[in-house]
DNA sequence: CGAACAATTGATCCTCATCAAACCTTGTGG
DNA sequence: CCACAAGGTTTGATGAGGATCAATTGTTCG
């Protein structure tokens, strides 16, 4: 089923599009279907496409020659990834894009993008909009690693996760799909220490956790852990 | 002694401006001079200024409530900083930016440079190509410090800021000025460490060491442990 | 020369990674 | 519908890598 153009306006970036604009892309746009666990690219690809996430959930990895491999970013319906080959023609892929779950996506011709910023000036100040707020993210978590001891920064990241994607369950708790290892690969920590955490925290009835599942019982006292 | 207006150039995110925009920017920039150890801003002032060094050096820092701090990019003459403030109006700076040596600069009004980057596609462009690479760089000083051990981290550093701002010295080595609490910020360790590890490598011919200096006698012996 | 500050080095301790084994959960095929 | 396989999770035991603390030494500069 093919894209709605109009819904591409929930994508930040082309917040400020024209309608037409907004036919132009999901026009020039290529539909993309990918399985849980799929890649969309690997770190050093050329830069082709950036990517709109029309459904379903992807993560950015980045790895290490060894194969460790850290957690960059969680994509949810609606992002935009892999837009750096926009404004550096010609670059690679400085991560790759995995599926967390069945997935399809716009793929956007980079250098149709470069060409459409040049006379579009709300697609430049949007993009810069959203790249200055990954500067910060990751500054922040850079901070994070270098000073903050692993439970906190494991509380944190179920706080960002919980802001940027919680479905609230019926009770008003907030639930997530990660796995151990995952929760791992985005607090720069293993799974094993991420396990022991969750167990002490549902000791203290802070969190539930089940398979590939954490719920949040106690957002705020999450919160206190983490500051 | 006023700033040259070509000298602007010297900036990426000016390297394609008209002489007019140059004349333009430097007249409604206002010079400041910061002795040693003095700040251009402190982390969450408001970012009323982008900032444009002139002579010297600084850095920029982020610091956690306890105190603990960080180095996020070391900044060398006509680079620019503080910019973020004319992508997000009323933001705030994510981090202090403080002198290395006395330095001078030339601070620019956010919301004039805003203004200009409506009209002047080559801004927008310039400073979008220079926070992807700021992306990039932080991505991989992300993974780096979440996988990598201490030694190969301060090894990266070393050779980072060699390719940054290494002076060449006679002999064709590279000396780095920087204490032993400054390189421990880079790279997420503490000074003791540091301390160590140059200790080591000095032992080893790799590097010789003094106060508040680094001396790179073998860059590709710190290539391979980087590695 | 002395004060202030940077660096070194040793001793100790603590956090977390690592390894191993057992235990759950989920889905599948007989 | 049960049994089993596969993959996720838990938990314990162990150890290594650095952080931290303390004391000393070196360097620079007024």
């Amino acid at each position: 089923m093919p894209v709605n153009p109009l819904d591409l306006r929930k994508v930040s970036v082309f917040r400020d599009a024209s309608d037409g604009d907004l036919e132009l892309l999901a026009g020039r746009g290529i539909e993309r279907a990918v399985e849980e666990g799929g890649f969309f690219f690997f770190q050093g690809d050329p830069a082709e496409y950036a990517y709109v996430l029309n459904s379903g959930g992807a993560k950015l990895t980045q790895s290490s020659q060894s194969g460790q491999q850290v957690n960059l970013r969680t994509i949810s319906e609606w992002q935009i990834f892999g837009a750096l080959g926009a404004v550096r023609p010609g670059a690679a892929y400085p991560a790759s894009a995995q599926a967390l779950a069945p997935s399809t996506v716009l793929a956007l011709d980079s250098q149709f993008l470069e060409e459409m910023m040049q006379t579009r000036p709300y697609l430049s100040v949007g993009l810069m909009q959203l790249m200055t707020g990954y500067i910060q993210e990751m500054q922040s978590r850079y901070r994070e690693l270098a000073t903050e001891k692993v439970e906190r920064r494991i509380a944190n990241v179920l706080l960002r996760l919980t802001a940027q994607m919680g479905t609230k369950t019926p009770e008003g708790t907030i639930e997530l799909t990660f796995s151990r290892q995952e929760l791992a690969e985005m607090s720069g920590t293993t799974l094993y220490t991420v396990s022991r955490v969750l167990s002490e925290w549902e000791r203290q009835g802070l969190v539930e956790t089940g398979r590939e599942r954490v719920v949040i019982r106690n957002p705020h006292g999450l919160v206190e852990l983490a500051e």
